[in-house]
DNA sequence: AATGAATGAGAGTTCATTCAT
DNA sequence: GATGAATGAACTCTCATTCAT
């Protein structure tokens, strides 16, 4: 009815309706990054169970009726900023080391890359050494390069799996060393145990030569939290 | 308080008392081995922070106010599940391979047996591999023979730590890893990274076959908790 | 606030004005009248107290802020409802009964139409049973009527009160009987029980004849919400 | 294995769980049936959805967690409620009318005797008309009684069904009457009603006169909850 | 007038802990 | 020492209401 009987105005109400339907996006993409930021810390500092809603809207300074707007139970919000944290660090390291042609030296400077931002972000680091890994959340670029590593002959480990776990076991247990002891993140001790997994995986020094004479731009932080 | 009370009593009485008290000790006892029995249990199936009081007394069959008679709080019986866990073992271990000289040959049939047990009892595996490792409970003799490895050159890694890292660091996700694919368990997936494990180690191919040579019996089950 | 702003502008922008006033309650009522036609459907669905602001707002498709721009709560709505409902349904009866000059006929008459518009309308019915008796919404044509059919010798219960009571509360039992046995609706069942209810007011089997020898069109269906 | 080492404290023992265990029962019953008697208090007070969880402790005098130690929501208190509340007119009023033989007798003497503790409790009515009826909570004598009267010729209505609706749902209407006009109460407005129900069911007015001839002890008060 | 994100009081529910028996 | 009913603090979740756009 408005339609027909007020025809000047349709332009006005349209744009307008289209206004309120942008900044009202915009809003809710603002408020659930701010959660998800909050729930980062939150997590690595006490959790995946420990945390209560209380925890979570202290840290992201909204209401309490604010969170269940967005979820539905912490449960959700931690697949929430897992999935962002996952899509993150697979786009970060993804576009660095795509342009390396040998999976072996990509993945070797993969997980360098990796273990770099764990050096760098601790409650990054806490969150994808006690959490991440627990909840069995994964990421396939590596999987898929150990595969193509031992069908190249390049890698002599017995099958993928056994690789995925000796590299991905070992690295979540000196996350959680570098977190007890700190005092590690400044030594080389990460690149020894790269080297040292790269050994067992079989390895030849030629390439872990290589993947150690990479150079590289430090992966962007993750605080950002640029795309939702 | 018996004790106390007892010495002001005549022989026959005295040793009614010292009866009742062992008798009440033998009590104790039991009620304090189907507490942990029921919580080995629980622990492995609901992790370390989810389960409540009643799953506790529910498993063991106690009534609710006697857990208070044993535990303060649902941590301390994890401690103490945990001590008992490790206490068996360690034991366990250490009396099949404390007749091995070499000590690299010593860790390497420590840790295919760590694994056996891994492979025969799930709920064991189970609480090992969430809980155990993420409360960081330690048990020492492997450290100190990767450490004696290191010293007699038959280890090439970088450090004792370093070695323990990728050691129980893929151990671990092994055991997880088994607990999703349990048609794996019949395969011999782990002893194949084990043998991963070793190379990473740079254990050389004889001193493997060595460690792959050795028969034994089956460790005694845990669920005996004979000792506590 | 318009009709005083109005007086001091000129007859061009006045007509505008008045263009624009007479827009905006036409939308005003639309919008008004959407909200009750949803709202009947909720509070026949789920009774007087449950419902909440989402569903009327899903119901009728407005936002949630536009609902606050009619009712202050639900009990307002609830009473809107209701109201129009009475209205509703007084005047559709009326409008065929008010020919009849004897009231004990028209009684009749009138409650076996109340009662076709139950069996026809389910969520009319809903409605009437379990929230309108409850609430004790009235409608005062039928108390009139037992009043002059007891005067006029033709009813012989002891007062109106009584005769309306009788009338009123097992009509209810009826429809609620209805709700539950749908299978009855295409039987004489209503007819049967208000000749029973005739019986108990003491109406002569000549008028009762009468009042069952009544042919009628349908009522109008409530669905339209004509008037507001 | 106390069983065997302390043979001689097995009866004490056993006595002692046997207290124990009664004590216990006594005690749940106790609360148990306060906490319906504060129910039936707060339900006909509030209706059967108002009612929140702190109405129901506090008429009671119990502890939140204590509520959920014996119901799991308000609609279980409300059914067990209900359910006593059935339990206790069913056999209060059978216990009166069992010695009478004629099925219709029975039932008219019944449903004054049904009116009567309507009259004398208000509580007790406010429950019946507002909660009972309204959630369909049913008792079977009435309907079995009106089904022999139309087998023995001294009923005449159509069906047991149009019987139970026509006595029913007047009672229930007078019933909200009386709670809005108390003043009703002392007349004989409800025997009146009575009467002309009866007459509805075609009972003929020799039966009525015994009906109404009857003379009975007053039904003992619900306030009891004797059983439960 | 319409919108819908944000709010926070209040309701429901859990569960560790106490204590009389 | 064992029991389990009672407790209430702490938590989860709902939903009426406000208000900037």
């Amino acid at each position: 009815m408005p339609e027909k009987t007020a025809k000047n105005h349709d332009v006005t109400e349209k744009s307008t309706i289209n206004h309120r339907t942008i900044v009202g996006q915009n809003r809710r993409t603002k408020t659930r990054t701010r959660i998800i930021e909050g729930a980062l810390q939150v997590f690595a500092e006490k959790g995946p169970d420990a945390p209560v809603i209380d925890d979570f809207i202290q840290a992201s300074g909204i209401a309490r009726g604010t969170f269940y707007n967005y979820f539905d139970n912490t449960a959700e919000l931690l697949s929430a900023t897992s999935d962002w944290l996952a899509d993150d660090v697979a786009n970060a390291i993804e576009a660095e080391v795509s342009r390396i042609k040998n999976p072996v030296v990509r993945h070797g400077v993969a997980i360098r890359l990796f273990m770099k931002k764990a050096q760098s972000e601790p409650t990054w680091c806490r969150f994808i050494a006690t959490i991440w890994f627990q909840k069995g959340f994964a990421i396939d670029g590596p999987m898929r390069d150990i595969q193509l590593g031992i069908d190249s002959g390049d890698l002599s480990c017995p099958s993928a799996e056994c690789g995925w776990d000796l590299t991905f076991g070992t690295l979540r247990q000196v996350m959680i060393r570098l977190l007890k002891q700190p005092e590690l993140i400044k030594t080389d001790y990460v690149d020894q145990i790269i080297d040292t997994i790269l050994i067992g995986l079989g390895v030849t020094s030629t390439l872990r030569k290589e993947i150690f004479s990479y150079e590289w731009p430090k992966l962007r932080p993750t605080k950002t939290l640029a795309r939702i």
